[in-house]
RNA sequence: GGCCCGUUCGUCUAUCGGUUAGGACGUCAGGUUUUCAACCUGAAAAGAGGGGUUCAACUCCCCUACGGGCUGCCA
């Protein structure tokens, strides 16, 4: 069965980048009728705060990504002492005890030697009497995984073939000196453990990928299917991170962004296919292939989710938006007409009030200099108010007789007099629905 | 510095050696609608640079430049 999986730290909000990456696991799943696991990473009971849990599960409820289960790796300790007892067993595994300084400090001579900044393995070549030493010392050393020295190669859903050399990458600590388990260990015994079989990440985990093989097959495991999919950037192609505190997930719903828009976008973006609102996610999952990404940085534009936003409200009906449309104090009967007239002029939901205000209790007219004249003549031959569905019909045709007035010259300045705006919804629509005009004082 | 990936219209991309380099979004111009929007039609718009290989290169190889990622006792 296909299981995937979207494994969030909760130290924080997710935000679009999360998002790309758990929508892609979870249409993997669901196109393929397989499972899709949420899984909190939260090893690090430092960083790990509830409160993210919880927002995080909010996050995702509200764009519709349904989990079919929950596991958390801090109820999944003992698997890992297990795992790391089996990487002893086997010799895969080895204690290290350089202080953080240190190891910086190899760094840097590497470097400035022009040498790959690699652990140099020396913790391999103690003794235990030396070890011991060191414990006694020090405390706790780090345990390393052995990594086999040869390339490692795999199949990428995105990237294709990608081989990197072990030599050119540190042996990875998988447990800290305070004995806490790392996210490398974690994730693989978890992935293995779960029977994940297709794992959907960000290309900042590649190298990551290459190690993990290597502990997969060491602890027998099977190597699921990979996929790295590019990072988004911002429009001006800057790393996305500078940006993300304004793209949590709980900022863009706040900010009046739905659902549909989202994930429409989010499912395409970077694909061959074009990205179109879809109104059900079944359609997103049905046409989902990862392997219709392109393997360069995508660039991401918050703003593009607001024409998909209009664009999703248009197809609405009222059933669909009936509670926004009551919450405004719309009275029943004319429910309908002020829905179908208002919801070709939105963005998003929280522009309905405008239209609703301006209803309700007309607008400051605009009038410009030279039609003064005329919009006073207009005004004289307008009823009073509340208007009906022929009003505006009635009233225009008066006018243009009136006048001579036809045309653009004509609708213009009564919708800005009317309106006190340039743009907006269909004028005999509006006007139905309105109770004062105020220009006609 | 080392390793990995990438670079085609403004944007997301197609092209698996021979194409008028295609599509979508956006933009612009017409049309339609007695007004806005919508809609219809059309247009402008691209192979980072330099070397090779080849009858032929956007496509394969090398170099350079640029972008992204990794290079943690973070994930």
């Amino acid at each position: 069965m296909t299981t995937t999986r979207f494994a969030p730290s909760p130290t924080g909000y997710i935000h679009v980048g999360n998002l790309r990456t758990a929508l892609m696991n979870f249409l993997i799943a669901r196109k393929a009728g397989g499972e899709f696991i949420l899984r909190i990473d939260d090893t690090d009971p430092e960083r790990s705060k509830e409160e993210y849990v919880d927002a995080i599960k909010q996050d995702l409820e509200w764009l519709g990504l349904t989990w079919d289960r929950v596991e958390r790796q801090s109820e999944r300790l003992e698997r890992y002492v297990a795992a790391a007892d089996e990487l002893r067993r086997i010799d895969r595994f080895y204690e290290a005890f350089e202080t953080p300084t240190e190891l910086d400090l190899k760094r840097k001579k590497q470097l400035n030697m022009g040498k790959p900044p690699v652990y140099d393995r020396a913790a391999l070549a103690l003794s235990d009497a030396e070890k011991d030493a060191l414990r006694a010392e020090r405390g706790n050393g780090v345990w390393r995984f052995r990594l086999d020295q040869e390339r490692i190669e795999w199949n990428d859903g995105v990237l294709g073939d990608i081989s990197i050399d072990a030599a050119s990458v540190s042996d990875p600590v998988l447990i800290r000196g305070d004995g806490q388990f790392l996210y490398t260990l974690a994730s693989v015994v978890d992935d293995t453990e779960m029977g994940v079989t297709n794992v959907v990440r960000g290309s900042d985990h590649v190298t990551n990928t290459a190690t993990q093989i290597q502990i997969i097959k060491a602890l027998g495991g099977t190597v699921p299917a990979f996929a790295h999919h590019s990072l988004l950037t911002g429009p001006q192609g800057e790393a996305l991170s500078k940006r993300l505190g304004t793209l949590a997930l709980r900022d863009l719903r706040e900010a009046g962004v739905q659902p549909m828009a989202l994930l429409s976008l989010m499912a395409r973006l970077g694909s061959s296919d074009p990205v179109e609102v879809r109104r059900e996610m079944a359609e997103l999952i049905e046409g989902f292939d990862i392997n219709r990404f392109g393997a360069a940085p995508t660039k991401f534009d918050v703003e593009d989710l607001y024409p998909l936003t209009a664009r999703y409200l248009q197809s609405l009906s009222l059933e669909d938006v009936k509670v926004h449309v009551e919450a405004l104090g719309v009275p029943a009967e004319k429910q309908e007409g002020f829905w179908t007239m208002a919801k070709e002029n939105i963005t998003t939901l929280k522009d309905l009030g405008e239209w609703w205000d301006l209803c309700r209790d007309g607008a400051a007219p605009l009038i410009a200099e030279e039609d003064k004249e005329f919009i006073a003549e207009a005004m004289a031959l307008l009823p009073e108010g509340p208007y009906g569905d022929d009003s505006w019909k009635s009233w225009t045709t008066a006018v243009k007789e009136a006048t001579g007035r036809k045309g653009r010259g004509l609708f213009m300045p009564l919708r800005k007099a009317v309106t006190g705006k340039e743009r907006g919804p269909d004028m005999s629509a509006l006007l139905a629905l309105m109770t004062v005009v105020q220009a006609r004082g």
